[in-house]
DNA sequence: AAAGTCTTCAACCGCCGGCGA
DNA sequence: CTCGCCGGCGGTTGAAGACTT
């Protein structure tokens, strides 16, 4: 049984708050409290509707609201939530004290929102978006098409925050030897049934994984990560330096590989299964030399994301206190494992 | 410098559920 | 059980500022 607007009788103001208003509101609050919104404006002196005053204090006078920029934390703890709770924005709001759920619906919608898209995630579903990341018909046509490569060398730069600067680099070598030498061991096939066979860029790129995350599942990231069978090499035609650094990466964690399309059912291919979480990391957290930085794979699964994560890894560095929108970016492929912290508590939601 | 475009976010709108009469 | 009030929520809007051309 719908009601008409409480605004629209009275000719009650509506839009921005004055200075004077807000102190009005703010003086009858701390002298009354608040309670009755419905008679609040009239006892405070107000031309505004309860809804209004109600909206103002919650969004903007609060004393406990906290101001400015959302810290990396924060940032983190609210893709977090929302691959859990979807827009519920007052409970995000809810585990983000100081926050609310106005402040952290916009924030979503003007900054996280518009990364995962720029990421190739969906940010509804919170997994990847793969008809952007089906990558095969552009490196095909840039292989055969020198006047392509510029844009292909602009899509690895753009893919930077995603995948490993190692791989990256790799994948762009690739693309300029195959163009020097033309060597046909490089070549992408174009056909469906011969992707597989040979070394293929798209593969370095495989690794521009984001979790599946099935909302109302929880369960242990560890224990579902998928596991990925370790390459076998011997008829593949790599070249070494792509085989060593493939090798070590593939051997750093395991994925089980079931139900792929053509390109993706390679041995190698590690894409997330629809039934269960995928935790597939920048290579970055993968780091075969994570016994120098102590950022391996089992601290990242093993450490709370909302502590401070040393982000000193060779290829992901992020000073949580002063990054800029890039690093946030950057970094987003990183956090992007939604592991819940410990200090948030969702069983309420399950 | 001016015009056009984009981004941000405070505020509004409509709907819903809880609750009391 | 129904009705009306109220608080709360999520989606949307639009003014203002920032940025680009």
């Amino acid at each position: 049984m719908g009601r008409a607007p409480c605004c629209d009788k009275n000719g009650l103001k509506k839009g921005p708050w004055t200075p004077e208003e807000d102190q009005k509101l703010i003086d009858y609050i701390q002298r009354h409290g608040y309670g009755n919104w419905r008679t609040l404006p009239k006892n405070a002196g107000l031309q505004r509707c309860g809804k209004s005053c109600r909206l103002r204090w919650t969004n903007y006078l609060r004393p406990d609201i906290k101001r400015g920029r959302f810290s990396f934390e924060e940032e983190e703890t609210i893709i977090q939530l929302h691959s859990i709770l979807g827009n519920k924005w007052s409970a995000i709001a809810a585990r983000l004290p100081g926050r609310t759920d106005n402040e952290i619906k916009n924030y979503w919608n003007t900054h996280i929102r518009k990364r995962l898209l720029r990421m190739g995630i969906d940010p509804v579903t919170h997994s990847p978006r793969l008809d952007l990341l089906d990558l095969s018909s552009i490196l095909n046509t840039s292989l055969y098409d020198n006047s392509s490569q510029m844009n292909m060398s602009r899509i690895l730069f753009g893919l930077q925050p995603l995948v490993n600067p190692e791989l990256l680099r790799l994948a762009t070598s690739l693309l300029s030897s195959h163009h020097q030498r033309e060597n046909p061991s490089f070549v992408l096939q174009s056909s469906a049934e011969e992707q597989t066979q040979l070394y293929n860029p798209q593969q370095a790129l495989s690794q521009i994984q984001v979790p599946f995350v099935q909302h109302n599942h929880i369960s242990d990231p560890i224990q579902d990560l998928p596991t990925c069978t370790p390459l076998d090499t011997s008829n593949a035609t790599f070249p070494s330096e792509a085989h060593q650094l493939m090798q070590a990466d593939v051997n750093s964690f395991s994925c089980q590989a079931t139900q792929l399309n053509d390109w993706q059912s390679s041995e190698m291919a590690c894409l997330p299964q629809p039934n269960f979480e995928c935790y597939v990391l920048d290579q970055s957290m993968i780091n075969h030399n994570s016994s120098d930085n102590n950022f391996g794979l089992q601290s990242v699964m093993s450490t709370p994301s909302s502590s401070s994560t040393p982000l000193n890894s060779s290829s992901t560095y992020i000073n949580s206190s002063s990054c800029t929108e890039d690093e946030r970016e950057s970094y987003c492929s990183n956090m992007l494992k939604f592991e819940i912290p410990d200090i948030l508590d969702v069983s309420d939601f399950m």
